[in-house]
DNA sequence: TAGTAAGCGGAGCAGCGCTCCGGTTGTCAA
DNA sequence: TTGACAACCGGAGCGCTGCTCCGCTTACTA
């Protein structure tokens, strides 16, 4: 079972180098955010700068490799409540909801998502943009039962589901209202018949 | 018409020094938003590093002074809200878009006024705190009309508002949604019927 | 006008992102 | 096994940041 393709072909040493600091930038980053210092993460990877660079030309090319696993697991997810016996409305929230959980794991992480919207040249826009499609799916299939209203597109929810992670990574006291706010929000997708 | 007295008491050079750094400021923060270099600031001003930190000792002190204004005529229009003579909710919905249109002056605005919430030694939260309130005695109103759900507190409110400011302050393209988003959160507040 | 407190401004420190390049080392062919 | 070399390493260095500290200047007042 090889894992993680992205490394085949290079020297062991490398590939090595390449494991420690994904491991470190996860310390790293669960600590101080996604703003944190990248001298600090090749610092306790037991790296050079350099390497550090030359593995992840740029944050956001860490960023991704961090997180693109639960990239995908979220469009999975998305997926499978597809598939299940739920109403639609009830399948939107939950994966939301899910989103937002995850979300929270590193501080900063809903901005540095919402950035991806604006540039397209980012190493995060394409695996962020494969999940926000699957979600996409999740959300016109929910319109289509009548039961969220139709003038809400993709981005919308993308954008609101990042507002929510975004309170809730602002202050802890709040994040404690974060279901409460979820399910606000859940009222005003919803469609209240006539309007 | 003595203006601003907080000043008073001050040297003829330091009174001018302080207004011209407000000034610079102004601009620096419009174009780079509330994360701008506070050296550029200083640099515009025409005064040195050490000046403008004697004056404001931190970024936020720099922020309040220059948003103060703008927090007393929100104060004073969520004021005017309640005695006028519409429904509870509009008001409440066109204190929220104006508070979200100013909120759109700096980049990185809302962020900075997210951050009062944990922190109460910051030069901002008083200023913002008594904005909050004002604010949340419009919202109480509308409660007691019941045409907004009950179970929403000042704080939801603001952090909603913010939330909706952060969108259209992370990429133009979606800025353009803002008002659409409004009606959706304002939908979410509504108190429907039952629940 | 002279004494002085208040104010000024930038050098300096530690840290940041990012680049660049001389030295090292893993790898593979001979 | 050994040698050659591409691949890789790591940190010095640049220009920036926030923030402090202190010797010098200047506006006020007695």
């Amino acid at each position: 079972m090889p894992d993680e393709p992205a490394q085949q072909g290079q020297r062991a040493d490398a590939q090595r180098n390449r494991e420690r600091i994904l491991e470190a930038a996860g310390e790293v980053l669960g600590e101080q955010g996604t703003q944190a210092s990248l001298r600090d993460v090749a610092r306790r990877a037991g790296v050079g700068l350099g390497t550090l660079y030359r593995h992840f030309p740029t944050r956001d090319a860490l960023l991704e490799t961090l997180l693109r696993t639960g990239f995908d697991q979220l469009a999975e997810e998305a997926g499978r409540l597809l598939d299940a016996d739920l109403p639609s409305e009830r399948a939107l929230a939950d994966w939301i909801s899910e989103f937002t959980l995850r979300s929270g794991t590193f501080r900063g992480l809903p901005a540095s998502l919402m950035a991806t919207l604006g540039d397209p040249d980012s190493a995060l826009h394409a695996s962020c943009l494969a999940m926000r499609e699957t979600a996409g799916r999740l959300l016109r299939a929910a319109q289509e039962t009548g039961r969220i209203r139709p003038d809400v597109d993709g981005t919308d929810l993308f954008a609101l589901a990042n507002a929510l992670s975004w309170i809730a990574d602002q202050a802890p006291s709040i994040a404690a209202r974060r279901d409460h706010l979820l399910t606000l929000i859940m009222d005003g997708l919803a469609n209240s018949g006539a309007r």
